[in-house]
Formats: C-alpha cells, structure tokens, sequence
DNA sequence: GGCTTGCGGG
DNA sequence: CCCGCAAGCC
C-alpha cells in the first residue's frame, strides 16, 4: 500500500489551524509530521483534525516553544521522544506505522545569530544536537525508516539563494552542514528530496522579512525529508509546495512531501 | 444644513481601522468622535479614512492608552484639548465647525474596579475629572456646543442591566452619577439620547467577557451625546447602533448618532 | 475577554 | 516580520 507523507514548520498549530486543514484537504497526505507547534500537547486542536479523518496524533509539546507532532489517517504508535543534547525541549517524536516503517520527526534547534559555538550557546546545542543524532543512529542503526523534519541546515549550495552570502550564515556554515553530513551518514540516510529533484535551487523556507519573498526567492531549504536504503527506493513524486508560502498568515516554510510504495 | 455627529470607543483605531471605515460607508456620519485610540495621533491612519470622504482630523494621542480624535468630512478647527485633573493623557479634543458649534470630544476615566477613592488612586482621579469638567463649564458656560464621548459613567437606573446589583460597582455609583450630573448641570447640558429615547433600558457598551452578550444584555450606556440648549431642539434621529457590537473582532463599545438641523 | 507593550525566540 | 507569552488596563 503506497502511502504519502508531508513534513511542515508550521509556526504555531493553533494559530494556523485552518492551514493545516487547508493542507490536509488539499495535499491529503496520509501522515503530516509537524514542527513549531508552540503548544502544549494536549491544546493541539486534535478534534479538527480527526474530522478530516486523522484519527491519530503522536507528539510532544511545551508552553511557547518547539513542539512536534505527528498526524496520521494510518494507525501509527510511539515509538521514542528523544531529547538530544539534554535541553529539555520538545523536539523529537518517533512512530511506527502497520508495516513497520518508522517516522522520525525532529526539529534540530535553530542556532541563534551568531555561528560561534564561544560566544553563543545556541550554536553549541546546535551541533551538539546534531552530533547526538550521529550517535543515537550509529548506536542503532536505523531500517525501514523515514526521517522528515525541520533541520535547520541548508546543506547544498544549490539548497540557498546564495552559497557565498550565507557561508558565514548560521543555517549553511561548513561545520553546520559537516554536522549534519555526519548524522545523515551514520544512518546512511537518502536525501530523498534531492534523489528526486536533483537539479536546481530548491527551498522550504523564505524570512518572513522579505515582504516580497517570491520576488527576491531568498530562500533556503531548512525541511527535509530522508529514507534508509532498503526503502528509499520505494519512494517517488518529491514535491515541496511553495505556493503555500502565498497562502494568507503563512508559515514561513512549506510542507516537503514524497509517496512511498511500500 | 443638517448634519450627523457619532461618538465610539473604537478601542485601537488601528486595530480596528477596518470597522472605522465599515461605520463611515454604512452610516456615514459627518462628525466621528473616536476614544480609546490606544495610539500616537500620527500613526492614526488618517489615509484611510480620508480616501472615504473624511480629510480633516483632529486629535490627541499617547502610545498605549486613551487617545482621542475626531474625524470630519466638513472642515473643522481645533479650539482646544484640555488635562482636567493633571493627568498627562489624551482624554479630550474639541473643534469648531465653519456653523460655530462647538464639539467637544471626551474619554472620562473608568476608575478602576474599587468605588473608593481612599483606596484606589483611580477612582478618585475619575471624580477629580468629573470636577473639573464641572468646574470649566462654570467658568465658561458653553453656548452652541455638543459634548460626545465615552464619559465611564451609567447615570440612569434604566441605563445599566441591573440597577439594584450595580450600585456598588463602578459606572453606576451614587457618587460619579452625581458627579456627572453637576458637570451636566454647569454646562446646561441636555441628555440629547435621553430627550429622543426617553423610555426603556439603552446600552452602549457590553463586557468582552460574556461571550453571549446579545441573550445575556448585561450592557451600560456608558456613550453619551450631549448639546447646549440652543442647540439641542435642532437635533433628531437619535440612535445607537446595538448591531455594531456584532461585528466581526468588535470594540466593546457602540456608535451613538444624532442628526443636527443647524 | 481583549487591547497594548516589551521580551525572547525564529 | 511574526510567534507566544507576561503585565497593566479596561
């Protein structure tokens, strides 16, 4: 049975409720992992949901910040809620469907402003994040899994609008994208996104700063969706939806989507 | 020539600039008397309420709180924007149209929630205001003039929901209904709602707090339109326009017209 | 219950 | 530029 599954920041799940369900209507994925849901758990509005036919809901939330869900028309259990690097936030969650395919959903931290692990300590966790990613996948090394999420790393240069204007830009910094090359190999992870869609510049994220995004097109591809090996292949129909930047109070990323023949 | 005078406490004029420019093409008043703008008087976004016909605006403003300013589409002179009781806010604005009148715009202090002016500064400075507008009208009796505003006060027994049960609770104690009524008193000034609507409970005003306040009506007549004798028999069509506080996102408070054969 | 600002975070 | 708070006020 071939399924479809979606990954978006969607920057406050309450707040953007109605582009959830816009986005479940319309894309009708059959798991829509979530990240930013700046909300406790429990007042994630599960019932709007559910009456579109997303009957089950996997995720951790906190007061204001980070927040990860995952919805799903496909019976899914938890599996794990790590809490890499010790902070305390809530920004993973893992399930497995019926067939045995399982769904990480991360939302690696952010990094703050400036890309020097001295002098600021939101850099630090970033890469320490990262850096236990690498060992939790070596540690056990993932099959028939799936890893979507907000990364928070553009790893490609055609992934940004300009490689050189950003190498000093906490999101595409060398140590950045050394880290997280490193998690994705310890779990030998296939970018599923760029397998499909080689070519090109291609971005999930545009600032909300830029009042005319689309012209400028300063983006950046922060949300990813990857395979292990011996379901990769199965995968097909990459897509990122940016037209739903264009949609009214966006988020500023859009969902990443790939169908699985599995 | 006729003209049409409302009074509202938008509560934010920016907020709310939508429902401003709902009131002036539904209603088209030729005098808008606003309270709680809640903003500077130059980011009042006079633009948009000039593009409907309204190019003179007077007022005054502070960052957060109060605020006042009339809007007119018949040119209009500040004549003066008076501090009663030493306050340092944006509580008042009056301008004289090219027939005489004199229109004064107010936004009376709300007190606070204690009735006490030995505990709770507020309400006596609410009654100190009161004073003073009673004291001004004394040294200069106001001829040709109308007094519109929020004035914080529910002076009669069928202007509150439940005169019995709100005789303890600030707006309807004995003491700021007479104080309102010796500043109504030294102004000679004539109740020209009441005069048109003698009969039955008016409210202009109904607490955020009940969702349901239409079945509930636990409302006030806290918005009051007022004239000097000389004036007063010109005006007709009285009205206060219940529905507006159906609208969508709306203030708490409702336009109050009347018509001006002048 | 809803407005403002200022804050921390993106 | 936009999010969710926390205060203070109405």
């Amino acid at each position: 049975m071939p399924f479809t599954l979606a990954t978006w920041n969607i920057n406050s799940v309450r707040l953007r409720a109605p582009l959830v369900e816009r986005l479940l209507r319309e894309a009708a994925p059959d798991v829509l992992c979530l990240q930013e849901c700046k909300s406790p758990f429990e007042k994630i509005p599960h019932d709007r949901f559910r009456a579109l036919g997303y009957r089950w809901m996997l995720g951790r939330g906190q007061k204001s910040y980070n927040g990860v869900a995952i919805l799903s028309r496909l019976p899914i259990e938890e599996v794990s809620a790590l809490d890499h690097a010790g902070l305390g936030h809530a920004r993973h969650i893992a399930g497995r469907l019926e067939n045995g395919v399982v769904i990480h959903n991360f939302y690696v931290p952010a990094g703050g402003d400036v890309p020097d692990r001295e002098v600021n300590l939101k850099f630090g966790q970033k890469l320490d994040y990262l850096t236990d990613m690498r060992d939790a996948f070596r540690a056990e090394p993932p099959r028939r899994s799936i890893l979507v999420g907000d990364l928070n790393v553009a790893p490609r240069e055609d992934d940004v609008w300009s490689h050189r204007q950003l190498l000093r830009v906490v999101s595409h910094t060398p140590v950045e994208v050394a880290h997280l090359g490193e998690a994705q190999e310890a779990g030998a992870w296939v970018d599923v996104t760029r397998a499909h869609i080689p070519e090109g510049r291609l971005y999930s994220w545009w600032s909300y700063r830029a009042p005319d995004w689309r012209a400028a097109d300063k983006g950046r591809r922060l949300d990813h969706l990857w395979a292990t090996p011996d379901i990769a292949g199965a995968a097909h129909s990459s897509r990122v939806l940016k037209d739903v930047r264009g949609w009214e109070q966006p988020s500023d990323h859009v969902p990443v989507l790939a169908t699985f023949e599995v």
